[in-house]
Formats: structure tokens, sequence, C-alpha cells
RNA sequence: GGCCCGGUCGCCUAGCGGUCUAGGGCGCUUCCCUUUCAAGGAAGAGGUCAUGGGUUCGAAUCCCAUCCGGGCUACCA
């Protein structure tokens, strides 16, 4: 096989969770055909450039262990891959279109425009071009864009007869050219529209399967003509369906987190976003769902892709995180946790309490607050929780003084001897167990809930663990 | 407004004319396990397959209409 495809972001922004779904099928297909993935940064909107955003598109893109073979910064045989280096190229096709007639001359000022939209408004008609300048003729034309620099270039769209594309997802689609207005393709400042663009590089990089946001369907047929203008064979294209926010409309800032930055920032791994990601639109037709990268890359179709547009479910996403960071090993886990720890805790005590924490973690943020009473030299101990319900303050002290005299003389300090001396003390006393946790919890860990006791209090150390008992004891002191 | 696309439980989806009294997962409820919370296990609630007409012996699956939703409609991509 050995696909070309391609993903062509605008350096608008940064790296935005939808269009990594769209890059990730394309990615899928260059590696599960042993193809090739290109990036092309499209840049010819020169007013909504955003500094940065390129490295947010590389940073984004490889934390995700998406990696591509030809680009701006790796090159390779069709360099440039940034629209802004390609410049002679588009305008050497667009004149090309004028020679040969499919494309004209347009001297139509920006005001001109807004002042026929606003009229057609008016009138309630559609707003569209009214080819002014379609039918000056060539020579004039030609002379007239000498003096006048501000002109663009226009498709010339044929009056009448239709337009088609058997797309690879939504199947045969077909457009009346008459609802087709005369697309700008080279604008005054001489860069191409993305229209233009668009179509030379996919035909230059040699791009098939075309993969891209379900938005794009509508612009096709002005794809189409420019591609009929130069003579060209399209190649197929494949547009995926859109990442819905809640409320069913493109997944957008208002919707919340968008960018791939701010994932990472809340703790979510990439395996889970790629797992979550990739099934928004895309089904293998069996009941499997948990897969990785390599999964993915072995099992996607283009033609398993649906065609209505999927909601972004954080639940879903929390499930498949959870689901991953239980996936990794300890080592692992301890290696991804570093981001979120404070710089002073002891990495060997992390290490040895992530056992006790990792399936009760839906995401990396959530570590520190749930070992945090193990680097701490005291914990604050409400004695609301301390005393557990039907229980009086003056029991509790009685209980806990009893744990403290037995867990002095445990040893090793280790879980299992530190569960006999506590199950013994309830035995004792006449204690459920629940109850008696429930105030040791609150005692050592100054919270409600948490990793597992017995593990807890062992790697808190007996001394620490002793002062917390005692401490509790005189708080619950009338 | 115009053009185009879509419409299966709250959400992601399976389904491609009969095996569907519509399956799985998330979320929700209950139970089990249990030192808490999770995780795990079990069970359950939840869908007149947008609606109405056809076609057919038979339709979630094919056709038409309607409704609803979305995308596009820039010298933005």
């Amino acid at each position: 096989m050995g696909l070309r495809v391609r993903f062509a972001p605008s350096p608008t922004g940064a790296l935005h969770i939808g269009s990594v779904r769209t890059t990730l099928y394309n990615y899928f297909l260059a590696r599960q055909s042993q193809g090739t993935l290109i990036l092309r940064i499209e840049d010819t909107d020169q007013e909504r450039l955003v500094a940065g955003a390129i490295d947010s598109i590389y940073e984004g893109l490889h934390w995700f262990g998406v990696g591509w073979d030809e680009g701006p910064r790796e090159g390779g045989p069709r360099a440039p891959y940034v629209q802004s280096e390609r410049l002679p190229l588009y305008q050497k096709g667009a004149q090309e279109l004028v020679d040969t007639g499919a494309a004209y001359f347009c001297f139509c000022s920006k005001d001109r425009l807004e002042q026929m939209r606003a009229a057609q408004r008016a009138r309630g008609e559609i707003t569209r071009y009214d080819r002014h300048c379609r039918d000056i003729p060539s020579a004039d034309a030609a002379e007239r864009a000498k003096v006048e620099p501000d002109h663009v270039i226009r498709l010339k769209v044929p009056e009448d007869g239709t337009i088609a594309i058997d797309d690879l997802v939504y199947g045969h689609i077909e457009w009346p050219l008459s609802t087709i207005e005369d697309q700008i393709l080279l604008k005054s400042d001489g860069f191409p529209t993305y229209q233009l663009a668009v179509v030379i590089d996919d035909h230059l990089m040699g791009i098939d399967p075309v993969i891209r946001g379900e938005d794009w369907l509508p612009s096709t047929p002005k794809h189409l003509l420019v591609y009929r203008a130069f003579g060209w064979d399209v190649p197929p294209h494949a547009h995926v369906p859109n990442v819905l926010g809640p409320d069913g409309k493109k997944l957008s800032k208002r919707h919340g987190a968008t960018e791939v930055d701010e994932f990472r920032r809340e703790g979510y791994l990439p395996e889970a976003m790629v797992n979550f990601l990739a099934l928004i639109g895309w089904s293998p037709g069996t009941e499997e769902e948990v897969f990785s990268i390599d999964d993915l890359i072995q099992r996607f179709r283009i033609d398993q892709v649906q065609k209505a547009g999927g909601k972004w479910d954080r639940d879903r996403l929390n499930y498949f995180n959870g689901l991953w960071i239980r996936r990794l090993s300890d080592d692992d886990l301890c290696a991804r946790l570093e981001p979120f720890l404070p710089p002073g805790w002891d990495r060997k005590l992390v290490r040895a309490v992530v056992p006790l924490i990792k399936e009760r973690m839906t995401t990396l943020v959530e570590a520190s607050e749930l070992i945090a009473f193990l680097f701490t030299d005291t914990v604050e101990q409400d004695p609301a929780l301390l005393i557990p319900k039907k229980r009086e303050a003056l029991d509790v002290i009685t209980a806990l003084s009893r744990v403290t005299v037995l867990l002095r003389f445990v040893q090793p300090f280790a879980a299992a001897a530190i569960e006999q001396a506590i199950s013994a003390v309830a035995t004792e006393l006449g204690w459920t167990l629940r109850d008696l946790t429930i105030a040791i919890r609150a005692a050592v860990t100054g919270r409600k809930v948490g990793p597992p006791l017995y593990g807890s209090i062992e790697l808190l150390g007996k001394d620490r663990t002793l002062a917390r008992l005692e401490a509790a004891q005189e708080r619950l002191e009338p």
C-alpha cells in the first residue's frame, strides 16, 4: 500500500483536540500501510498567525506519540512544507488558470464587496459574488492587473452542471454548480486562499487519500473544480465527522478545555486520550474498546468511520484515564507522576506508596492529594472525623490509646502486624473494625478516605504514627 | 435565507433486509467483596431505532416526505 497522508494545521493557536483526532486517523493509516505521514503548515492567513503555534503542534503530537516523516523541521522530498514558503508555486498556478480561462482577475474592492453583500441581504437574496469582473476581456484585465496591485484571482465556476465526489466515508455527494461562487484563489497580498493551496499542495505532495474534518465538505466542490481546471486527477477524499461539545456544536473553547496541553496538565495520559479520541467516530465493529496506539494502527479502517458527529464525554475520558493508569507499571506511574509532585517529597517514599493509590486515581493530579499525609510532620485532625457515629470522645481516646500501646511493640513495623494489633484492639474493646479504622485513619491521615490504612501506617513509620495517635487523643481531651 | 451532511438508551457505539423480544462500553441504581475510598465481580433501570408514509412475505437496515440538529456560506482555515 504505502499511503501518503498528511495533516495540515493552521498555526492560529494551540493544538486543538479535535484536530488531533483527525491527525490520529491519518497517522494510523500511514503506519499501517507503511506509508508516509506529512506535516504541512497552512499559514496563508497572515493576520491570524499566532507565535508559538508550531511549537505547540510539535509538542502536542509528540506527547501523543505521533511521529511523521516529512515536515518543516524534518524536511523531505516535497519541501518546503510551510505554505508561506511556497508562494511562487501558488502564484504560478493561479496565473496558469487565468491563462487557460479557468480563472480571472477581479478588481473589486473590499468596500464594493461589502456593499454588494449588504444590498443583496436587503433584497433578501443570497449573498454571493456578483461576478462583476468575470467578463472583462482578458487582455484588458491583464493590463489592469499590472497597474492595480490590489487585484485578486477568482475561480471561474461554470454556469451550470453538477460536480460530485465519492467520499470514503460520506459516499456520493453532488453539488449543482449554480450554487457555487467564484471563489478567490489568490488574495491581493499574493497569498493563496486555502482553496487554492490545498489542491496544489495535495497534488504536488502526492497525497492519497486526503483525510480531513467534515467541515471541509462544503468547500470540496471548489477543490474539485480546481483539480479539474489544472487537469489533475482527484485523489480519494475522506471526511471525518466533527468532535462535538455536549451541546452538539463543534467542540470549541467555550465547552472547556480543548488544548492538548491543558489535558496534559490536568493529569491525563496520552494513551487514554488516544484511546478515547479514536473511538469518537470510529469503532472496529466488535465489542472491544481498549486500544493502545499500536492496536489502533493495526485495526483502524477508514470505511468504519461514522458519519454522525460524536460528542465529547468527560466521564468516558476519565474512565479510560483510570484504566490506563492502572495498566502502567509502578515505576512508569512514578515517572509520570513526577511533574505533579512537590520537589521536596522523598521519591523513594512516593515509589513505595504508588501501589496503594494506583487504582484510586482517575487523573495524575490526584496523587499528591492522596498521599500528602506521608510528607508532612503533622496533620490537621478534625474531631468530627475522629469520632465515628454513635461513639463518644472518651471512648475514642481509650481506643486510640490502646492502639498506641500495641503499635509501640509491633516489630517489624509492617502492614500485616499492624493489622493484627489493630484488630486485637477492636476485639478487646468490642468495637467494630470499621469504627476503629475510621478513628485511626482520621488521626493518622487527617482524612476520611484514602489509601489502605495498614499499608499507609507502615509507610508513615512508627514514630510519626504514634505521634499522630497521641496528638489525636489530646485533641479530643475535654 | 441558500447549499451540504447527519439523526440507534443521557453519552460513545454495534447493527449493512430475516439469527433484533435491538448487543457492548461510559454514566446511574442495587448487591457482593472489603479497614475507608477505589478497583474487581454480579444484577438492574434506561431505546415505540427522530416522525409519517411507502417497497417487501419480512425494515433500525431500502425509498420518499416531514421534523430536528449540525457544518459551510470571508481577500479564515
